[in-house]
RNA sequence: GGCGGUGUAGCCAAGUGGUAAGGCAGAGGUCUGCAAAACCUUAAUCGUCGGUUCGACUCCGAUCCCCGCCUCCA
């Protein structure tokens, strides 16, 4: 399979360091409040992808950090009149229970920056003693020029950013550094309220970039399959954290970076944005949409591309979920009535055809655009088979089994979809849907649709087949 | 200014040097007592201007629009 490799900006054969299981790390939210469409996109790209790696049969080993201490943490907490710890666990708890709903697999592996100041802190005094970084009044900072790739992540060239750099600089700090391109590895304590740990260099706390190198180097080796996160990372943080593991290990950190594409949102196709005041927090939307519509249309978007954020791109989403739902409700309706089965070589035919081409474009990168596709073709094909006279139950039973498999990589659990929990009114909606039958067989059309209309007001619909009568919720 | 992405029917969205997949919505039809669901039929010459070619949406050049990164950010 192919996946598209930021380092080379090229779609590379992918070969993982070891046959048959893939290590994996993605940079997670600063857990400061709800995370927002963006964070969750990010989070579903990656937990898509994972997923097909398992489908194909992978072992994942798949690590993604909270970042439980910076100044936004601090800021936030210090409006809050909170702490940073008591912030961070509110979050994190929202945080899980967000991706609970979306159906994002918990990661093998969730470290915390403040988890792990032991590694940092010998990480970044390793960085010392190898010459990459240096100590300044209680800051640590790393000398980028020094790292002879610095850049090639994101194709920057030095000296451009330097004169980008300056038109942004924030006095005090470039004061400090001895290069305007340096960055921090460990930031001084600034105010005695502030939350800080002892090191070498004083009280103080770990810089952003640091704890991505550390943690994802301590739990997957110097050198790992994949590294995902945002477009926007991919300078500085991604760049800063080659620059900070390949200096530490000497080894290459990462063989294949993927980058997610960004949520827009509103019809001028914005970044959603906490500056720009337009995101819109996945705690808010589940309050209105049901969590399966919003897991399945952003994984219906190939994760380089960007989403747009629309009531009408979810409406089509809940759509198709819509003709699975009903597709694989009369499937099961067929393969629980008493007909004979009769084999279908067409449908056999184009259920093979659709595994091959879904796993043909999942295999391009992901391209899930095309493996959705293949589905929909094959759709017409089992509804027909269905509302046949005589169905092919095995070929609809592989159907169901596939079907199933395919919307797993979507986060999408057809179980969930077709939910026929029974609850205590089921007595009562036989007992209607039995009278209407007879009223039916009796010719009795207004009490019929009188009886439809009592079921359609319960949140019952239902579906007159030649096979009978099947009713389900909405 | 540097780097990157994007522009295909009302909307979402594939795709390739040889005459534009698919989905949604819309329209028509079939099935149905009527519905629902399903099935069938149905629409674009691919931002603009040039060039290469027997032939380009797909290659080259120019140009315009939009979006992002270069500063915290998924």
């Amino acid at each position: 399979m192919k996946v598209f490799n930021t380092l080379t900006r090229q779609k590379e054969e992918f070969k993982p360091l070891v046959p048959g299981q893939i290590s994996m790390y993605v940079c997670g939210p600063t857990v400061y409040n709800y995370i927002h469409i963006g964070n969750a996109r990010s989070a579903i790209a990656f937990d898509t992808i994972r997923r097909y790696f398992e489908y194909k049969g992978y072992q994942v080993k798949y690590v993604s950090n909270f970042t439980d201490v910076d100044d936004k943490m601090i800021n936030e907490a210090r409006a809050e009149g909170t702490t940073v710890p008591e912030l961070a666990e509110r979050y994190i708890k929202a945080f899980l229970e967000d991706t609970t709903a979306l159906n994002i697999e918990p990661a093998t592996l969730h470290p915390r920056a403040t988890h792990e100041i032991p590694a940092i802190i010998d990480f970044v005094q390793n960085l010392i003693d190898k010459g990459y970084a240096y100590e300044v009044d209680g800051d640590v900072y790393y000398r980028a020029k020094k790292f002879a790739n610095y850049g090639q992540l994101s194709d920057q060239n030095i000296d451009q950013l330097e004169e980008g750099a300056s038109k942004h600089v924030n006095d005090e700090e470039q004061g400090r550094k001895e290069d305007p391109i340096d960055f921090a590895l460990w930031k001084g304590q600034k105010a005695p309220d502030e939350i800080a740990w002892d090191s070498p260099w004083g009280k103080g706390r770990p810089g952003w970039h640091i704890e991505c190198s550390v943690m994802s180097t301590k739990y997957l080796g110097d050198t790992f399959d994949i590294h995902g996160g945002g477009q926007d990372l991919e300078f500085p943080h991604h760049e800063n954290e080659i620059a900070q593991s390949e200096a530490k290990t000497g080894q290459k950190f990462v063989n294949y970076w993927l980058h997610n594409g960004f949520v827009t949102v509103g019809k001028d196709e914005e970044k959603m944005s906490k500056s720009l005041h337009n995101f819109v927090t996945v705690h808010d939307i589940l309050q209105k949409v049901d969590p399966q519509v919003l897991r399945f249309f952003m994984a219906s978007v190939q994760y380089r591309s960007q989403i747009n954020y629309s009531e009408e791109n979810l409406e089509q989403a809940a759509t198709i979920l819509n003709r699975f739902k009903n597709t694989l409700e009369d499937v099961e309706g067929r393969l629980s009535d008493q007909t004979a089965s009769q084999a279908d070589p067409e449908l056999t035919a184009a259920l093979s055809k659709t595994k091959e081409a879904f796993e043909a474009a999942m295999d391009d990168d992901f391209n899930v655009q095309n493996a959705l596709t293949a589905i929909y073709e094959l759709l017409p094909v089992v509804n027909s088979n269905v509302n046949s006279a005589a169905s092919d139950k095995e070929a609809l039973k592989t159907f169901v089994k596939n079907l199933k498999a395919w919307l797993l990589v979507f986060g999408v659990d057809a179980g969930r979809l077709v939910k026929s929990e029974s609850s205590e009114d089921d007595s009562e909606i036989e007992a209607l849907v039995a009278e209407r039958t007879k009223a039916r067989q009796e010719k009795n059309w207004a009490r019929s649709d009188e009886i439809r209309d009592q079921l359609q007001a319960m949140g019952i619909v239902l579906k007159d087949t030649p096979q009978g009568t099947r009713w389900s919720r909405e």
